[in-house]
RNA sequence: GGUCCUGUAGCUCAACUGGAUAGAGCAACUGCCUUCUAAGCAGUAGGUUUCAGGUUCGAGUCCUGACAGGAUCACCA
């Protein structure tokens, strides 16, 4: 039952049987009614006041007492300035009530034929995750679930970038400084401990630089003579040859490091269906440019470097190889998209990376186009905006990031010491109250990162962003877990609220009516949230639905001065109302609690 | 300087893709726990949507131009 697609084309025939106009339907829009007017759907008259060549509020009248005969849903309309607003009837929400009520899977579209991959995460092994990480597993995580959704086959892609003078200066800095010590005799995680070497590497080299300059060295050339800059250039050559020493120096750091990572991804609650790694990805993509220079994509300058001339597009020249013949950036990845689509024969292609590379795949998408790559109008990517503290941008180097690991534990503390505050736990078990504070403190740490468009950068203040009421993570659990609560009464008492049982009811209140059009929304939320690539409009959607319900919680009784119809119809909408959240929050890859 | 993104209440964010009197949350203030969880609900206050033009029945949304913030423009990744 399609009551919009009813709508337009009763409107369409409205046109013609009152006006002798044709319209197609599908160009006839309906929007929600603003909340301080009576209806549901509003059609809004201006644009084809030619076509009745009457006034709006003729015009509405005439087409509202249309309705009103030719569709038995509508109930009722109103015209208000050009706006015809229209009421449907009990009978119709209850029908769509039960209709939802008795689907077993919630939110969930058919199978596509269609595989599509989502790359997230692909971090630096050189240094631990932070904050800005966060936002991108959570998004990508989300992203995935989301399009799994809206019925597509998603695959989950980690392409981790381990090799390369990032790492090797923490190898040098380790090899100088490190004494054999492990993460164990440091008693640190493994990626922290290296991202300590690394910020040590950092400060040594500062000093060598000055050292230099003071000597009467240009900087240009102090950062270049630095004898451990030089060191960590020898030492990408030595494992580029394959030096046995440095490659195995190289093994233990990043083990270290991906024993580290596991840790946190677990915290995170993400996963992956497949890493690739860039030490076996990084020569790939060389052949892709003789291809490209027989196809003419590329050319080739005086001293050997291959260039992709992009000027026609609006962009510029883009250098694809080094005259030395040694791959860039781009070289790898034109080479790693052709790998995902040969592993998995994927239609569509995600890459969840900050906006700071928009250039960089505004390019990678058009030259893959040029080169007729068949996935190439599949590819998408998934540009989020930097996370900012209100002391500005996050920098390692000054010690202003704010480490992952620290703030998902400060998150849980926080829920901790905030439950413990309300005295909330009794009953629990040591256990359940542990999983509890999990479920809050990540459950407000992920939705916090989750309801902001993603394209927009957005602020992170330590203090105050992370709150347990109002639009966050908490309220939304909130809601689920008094739901809950009423379920568990209603199966004590052993009330039936059956679909059949919840048919009778017809006296529906209009927060009861706007719950019901709520929940059908659900489907909706989902494919717009897919095509726009978008966790934040189910993150919006779940906290409106959780406010309305809360509203009707609050207005209206369920167990007492009810009747047996209202009481099962109520227990019956609470009941779909904690499905479409646990539902929701599991797309944003937030847990919720049967008691809080 | 070129290109791209952003600018909405004191703060953090919405606004169904051009529709009605621009909405939430936080912070402030006022009510509501002897009924299903007060991490809640109801209310008050808070706006020249950065500015100036333009397009039309109608603009936060579209076009032009300023202004402000950010990103990017490497034989870096």
């Amino acid at each position: 039952m399609d009551i919009q697609k009813a709508l337009t084309n009763t409107l369409a025939s409205a046109f013609h049987d009152l006006f002798d106009q044709k319209v197609d339907p599908d160009s006839l829009l309906l929007q929600a009614t603003r909340k301080e007017f009576e209806g549901t759907y509003t059609f809004v008259m201006f644009p084809f006041l030619k076509l009745t060549k009457s006034s709006p509020e003729a015009s509405g009248e005439k087409i509202g007492n249309y309705l009103l005969k030719h569709l038995s849903e509508v109930s009722a309309f109103n015209v208000v300035k050009g706006f015809l607003n229209i009421s449907l009837s009990p009978a119709y929400w209850i029908r769509l009530f039960e209709e939802l009520y008795l689907k077993k899977e919630i939110g969930s579209f058919p199978q596509k034929e269609s595989r599509v991959m989502v790359e997230y995460s692909s971090p630096n092994t050189n240094k631990p995750l932070h904050l800005g990480h966060l936002r991108n597993n959570f998004l990508g995580f989300s992203i995935a679930r989301i399009l799994k959704a809206y019925g597509y086959e998603v695959i989950k892609a980690n392409l981790v970038n381990d090799r390369g003078i990032h790492i090797c200066k923490s190898m040098v800095a380790y090899s100088k400084l490190g004494n054999g010590e492990t993460p164990e005799t440091a008693g640190i995680k493994g990626d922290h401990l290296v991202g300590k070497y690394y910020v040590l590497f950092d400060k040594e080299y500062k000093r060598q630089v000055r050292e230099l300059m003071d000597a009467g060295m240009q900087e240009e050339g102090a950062k270049k003579a630095a004898p451990w800059m030089e060191e960590a250039q020898q030492m990408l050559v030595d494992w580029e040859a394959g030096d046995p020493e440095t490659v195995g120096l190289w093994k233990k750091l990043n083990g270290w490091v991906y024993q580290g990572f596991e840790a946190t991804y677990r915290q995170m609650g993400v996963d992956f269906d497949q890493y690739y790694y860039e030490s076996d990805t990084y020569l790939l993509g060389k052949d892709i440019v003789s291809e490209g220079l027989e196809k003419g994509v590329f050319f080739k300058k005086e001293n050997g470097s291959v260039w992709a001339d992009l000027s026609e597009e609006g962009l510029d020249e883009k250098l694809i190889l080094r005259a030395d013949g040694t791959s860039v950036y781009m070289t790898q990845d034109m080479g790693t998209a052709d790998l995902k689509y040969r592993d998995h024969q994927i239609d569509k292609s995600v890459y969840v990376v900050g906006n700071e590379q928009d250039y960089h795949f505004e390019v990678l998408f058009k030259i893959m186009r040029k080169l007729g790559r068949p996935y190439a109008n599949g590819l998408y990517h998934l540009s989020y905006g930097m996370v900012d503290l209100p002391s500005g941008k996050m920098k390692s180097r000054e010690g202003t990031v704010v480490d992952a690991d620290d703030l998902m534990a400060e998150m849980i503390n926080t829920a901790r010491e905030h439950t413990q505050e309300l005295g909330k736990i009794e009953g629990f078990s040591l256990e359940e109250a542990e999983a509890l504070y999990e479920i809050l403190g990540l459950g407000a740490l992920k939705y916090f990162l989750l309801k902001v468009d993603p394209k927009k950068r957005m602020l992170f203040n330590p203090q105050e962003s992370i709150e347990f009421q109002g639009n966050t993570g908490p309220f939304i659990q909130y809601t689920h877990a008094r739901i809950a609560a009423i379920l568990r009464k209603a199966a004590q008492i052993e009330l039936d609220y059956s679909a059949a049982r919840c048919r009778n009811y017809l006296s529906l209140e209009t927060v009861e009516q706007s719950l019901i059009f709520q929940l059908n929304d659900y489907s909706n939320k989902i494919a717009a949230a897919a095509e726009e690539l978008s966790p934040a409009l189910i993150a919006q959607y779940l906290f409106d639905l959780a406010k309305e319900y809360n509203r009707f919680y609050a207005e209206l009784p369920i167990f007492s001065e009810t009747q047996a119809e209202e009481q099962a119809f109520r227990v019956a909408l609470s009941a779909q109302v904690a499905k479409t959240i646990k539902s929701g929050m599991g797309l944003l890859g937030i847990d919720v609690p049967q008691k809080m």
